[in-house]
DNA sequence: TATAATCCTGATTATAATAGTAGAGTATAC
DNA sequence: GTATACTCTACTATTATAATCAGGATTATA
């Protein structure tokens, strides 16, 4: 598994639009957001888009436009999205089927490991939600405080 | 983390020597483990190198030459190996001093999450030694012979 | 209904990582 | 001395990633 910049972009914008989650959702401006994260606008619209087709985020066009969360952030784990925008652990070698490598003996030695590496790196991902993260984000605001004081 | 075919063929390589490895080493050319492995000879060359740098093999030059395994494959884990020639989970955003994204409060709020999933992972290859692979490559053997009689 | 603010679509470019190639050089056994 | 192996440096091709650009489609609101 491996967190590209994109990747990071799409987790932050999710996280964005959790900060940005009330009962009556306001739909929240790309270029607002692009701005909060410093990503490129042009680029945080592919990600944006993206998401929404994982059925993560919805949009509204027009006038007071802007994106949304699909649902509440308690129903987003980082799991989900990190299984949409990440790569596996593997090579590609052991995991397509016309792979290049591991040939006869040599074939599933290491897959066994990678794939509890895996098994174990889902099991922590698919235990934290958007929520989780928004609570210790208000944790880390908290402490900060203590030292602005 | 992230293996790739290089990392691929550098765990490959030392699973072969770990084969080839006796009370009394004989080493082995490059030239018959590219075939085995079918990994291009000069693109293993300098797997072979890298992997000399990192203390993992020792090489002997001229006609009686060839690789072999600095110590026993009980002595060398798929952790050190691992470290040696993958990378991190995180995107370089979150690696970095001088890093582009994670300002102010988002800072910290995924790496926790990152962090847990590199010390499970390491965890679980630190656990596994080459003479672990070698068993369970003897295993998938055996099972093998089951079938073919 | 005009219009301004927004999302949407596709193509294009720039940079870096990865994978692989080439060839001259150096040590060693016989 | 010579054949055979590793050693080293540089280069090229391919792919992935990151970012940019130009225009089009949609829609709330004045």
């Amino acid at each position: 598994m491996r967190i590209t910049y994109k990747g990071d972009y799409a987790l932050k914008a999710i996280l964005d639009l959790a900060i940005h989650y009330y009962d009556k959702p306001v739909p929240v401006r790309i270029q607002h957001m692009a701005g909060r994260l410093d990503i490129p606008i042009k680029f945080l619209e592919q990600v944006l888009l993206e998401l929404k087709k994982g059925g993560f985020v919805e949009s509204r066009r027009g006038k007071v436009g802007g994106y949304l969360l699909a649902r509440p952030p308690s129903k987003i784990s980082l799991g989900q999205v990190v299984r949409f925008i990440a790569s596996p652990v593997e090579p590609i070698a052991c995991v397509e089927d016309g792979y290049k490598g591991c040939r006869d003996i040599y074939k599933c030695v290491f897959r066994d490991v990678w794939q509890r590496v895996s098994a174990a790196t889902m099991r922590i991902i698919d235990g934290v939600t958007f929520s989780d993260l928004l609570e210790s984000l208000n944790r880390k605001d908290k402490e900060q405080m203590v030292y602005q004081i």
